[in-house]
DNA sequence: TCGAAAAATGAATATTAATTCATGAATAAC
DNA sequence: GTTATTCATGAATTAATATTCATTTTTCGA
């Protein structure tokens, strides 16, 4: 009755890896409603109809990128502030990590930036992704106020979603200078100010 | 040979704006690429035809939309940086007039958020908004600089973009909690934190 | 080497929705 | 009050493209 995707192989299959990255060439070049499957198709190398056996259908493909992604780089990011023994230290590496992996995955950096909406399932996810980093960076800041490193006024609510935004703004920018510099390097004086703040 | 678009009404007509506020909303709700030219048309209580007296395209009026915002919103926070006398106050002056401006036109804030894309008219237009908001901030950072009240080792290209980041990351957060608390309250702290930082 | 099962193909189909335009209503000019 | 001009309508047209599926190709075990 239903179609037997290739079962076994979703995570070996060549072609299923093939067809989620020649998407994200797509989707990051076109956006998602203006790529066409046809375009992701023939960027694979395979037929249209063959997406088809990998993927439920056109969102399903987004949905598939996007929650892969998610993965990778949350693991990433877990492994970096683990190697942190204080707050500011697990920030620092925070940050750095984050720069690197959008900065050698320029594709998913567009993605990330712009897909965010319309498909629920995806807004969902988006929404999850964020969750999971501002909880990473709820516990760091709750360290650094214990430790004494993080002011005791301040709310963490605030300070998660300032430092957050700080970073997302920072992509963003090297995104529409289309990636012509070095992301990475930015961390150390983007940590500095959060930090020390602007003030003379 | 060509159509009359009603010509001299452009800025008066009742219609013409009742169908740009109405496309707001449904942009706002659907997204540009879900929302259909009929939602727009019923909600603007009109016929679908009407439509197109008075925009060109479907493109054409998520680009008038953007444009007439940019400029309103433009406006209002030239006139609130030019009440404040140094820099810190102009500081204040403009991020409270951004959240105020974004918490008073919800969909506005999300059609910013989201619609940055695909239609290369208006991601550049989005662009020039950046571009003057960074613009905006660069003069600030540097009259500090100059006060003494921001520290002069500052490269601006990147606090101006800390700035804006942290202050879309505010807002996005807000729009993603369905504007259900105060945002202008949160101008303060913010401003606060672009200060002093969080070191204890 | 053969043949059954799995995988791949791509032309045909179906759907959706932007845009047009022949027609009709409202408005204004005289 | 009549006519000309502007404005509005919404059904019909058109275009685009996601998805299906009958057919072909490949794989691989016996």
């Amino acid at each position: 009755m239903q179609k037997n995707k290739p079962d076994l192989q979703k995570n070996k299959s060549e072609k299923y890896n093939k067809i989620l990255n020649s998407a994200g060439a797509v989707f990051a070049e076109y956006g998602f409603y203006k790529a066409t499957i046809s375009q992701i198709a023939a960027q694979a190398g395979v037929a249209d109809g063959t997406l088809y056996l990998y993927f439920k259908n056109k969102d399903d493909i987004l949905y598939q990128f996007i929650n892969f992604k998610t993965h990778v780089v949350f693991n990433k990011m877990h492994a970096a502030v683990e190697k942190g023994v204080n707050a500011e230290d697990k920030l620092r590496h925070l940050i750095r990590c984050h720069l690197e992996e959008f900065q050698n995955d320029k594709n998913m950096a567009i993605i990330f930036q712009s897909e965010v909406r319309y498909l629920r399932d995806i807004e969902s996810q988006i929404k999850d992704i964020s969750k999971m980093y501002l909880d990473l960076l709820s516990d760091i800041i709750e360290q650094g106020q214990i430790e004494g490193s993080i002011r005791q006024d301040l709310f963490v609510g605030l300070v998660k979603r300032f430092i957050l935004g700080a970073v997302e703004g920072v992509i963003r920018t090297w995104v529409s200078a289309d990636g012509r510099y070095d992301l990475v390097s930015m961390a150390d004086p983007l940590v500095d100010l959060y930090l020390r703040g602007v003030k003379g």
